[in-house]
DNA sequence: GGTGAAAGAGTGTGGAC
DNA sequence: GTCCACACTCTTTCACC
């Protein structure tokens, strides 16, 4: 893991299309050498995978919002299963802090998180929530190498 | 947007380097149909790019929180200027509710993100922020079809 | 939307530093 | 161990039905 993987790695994020033999013009190698080190990145996890990015507003997800819940005593096991089960959960990360989970949650409309929300609290498991309704995402792009 | 479609999507999000003959094979239709949709897809931004998910812990990035940002006023743009030229903000959105913003952030160590809070309240238009340590992610998937 | 063919990319092998 | 040059196979992608 040198700085060429690194400004491989950069570049793959931003267009994973691009042919190797562009790449390795960028990078001043050859096209096998370069496809070696992306083979490697693979077969280490670097790379988990090759996937597309795909606009919410077209799939009508216009509704974006952080959930904040409170479990009765340790319940992630019981609230993963409702978040998985439900395709408008995009995100679950247990927390440190006043609460013990954060969900982000990508639906229609406000309906659709209200519905979400219904479901968590008939599990029983769950004491309270807060929800942080998105206005505008200002910035969201993944990890940065 | 039909069936069709949102077989492809899901498909490309699994794993975009699938060839479009195998695709195609899967959903019973020729190459070049299965590719003219797919061009279709990109061209109407539906599809926004093609990406590579890489691995946080491989990158070094051991540390996951969302920072809970309250301004002095309205503020987002400045905020907008910190969040963007640190690699450790993944995402940044504006928010209805008691916060302003909610970040999401990636570091090395709980250090990284004490560097970022004190940026923020460096510009003056930070009144507090509260920050939710992520212990441990249970689910992190995109948007899904 | 399907068929066939061309241009071009991905990906092994062998050899040199 | 890593990189380069060559070559072969398969995919992409075009024009036409």
């Amino acid at each position: 893991m040198d700085s060429f993987d690194r400004k491989i790695l950069g570049l793959l994020r931003e267009d994973a299309t691009r042919t190797y033999a562009d790449m390795a013009s960028h990078l001043h190698l050859s096209p096998p050498a370069l496809h070696d080190r992306v083979k490697k990145l693979k077969a280490k996890g670097v790379i988990k995978r090759t996937t597309v990015e795909l606009d919410p507003q077209a799939l009508d997800r216009h509704f974006c919002a952080f959930v904040h819940v409170e479990t009765e005593g340790y319940a992630k096991d019981i609230l993963k299963e409702v978040a998985e089960a439900d395709p408008a959960v995009e995100e679950m990360h247990g927390v440190a802090g006043s609460s013990s989970a954060i969900l982000k949650v990508r639906t229609h409309d406000a309906a659709g998180l209200e519905e979400l929300l219904r479901r968590l609290f008939e599990t029983g498991a769950v004491r309270r929530t807060e929800s942080f309704v998105v206005l505008r995402t200002y910035l969201e792009r993944g990890i940065s190498p």
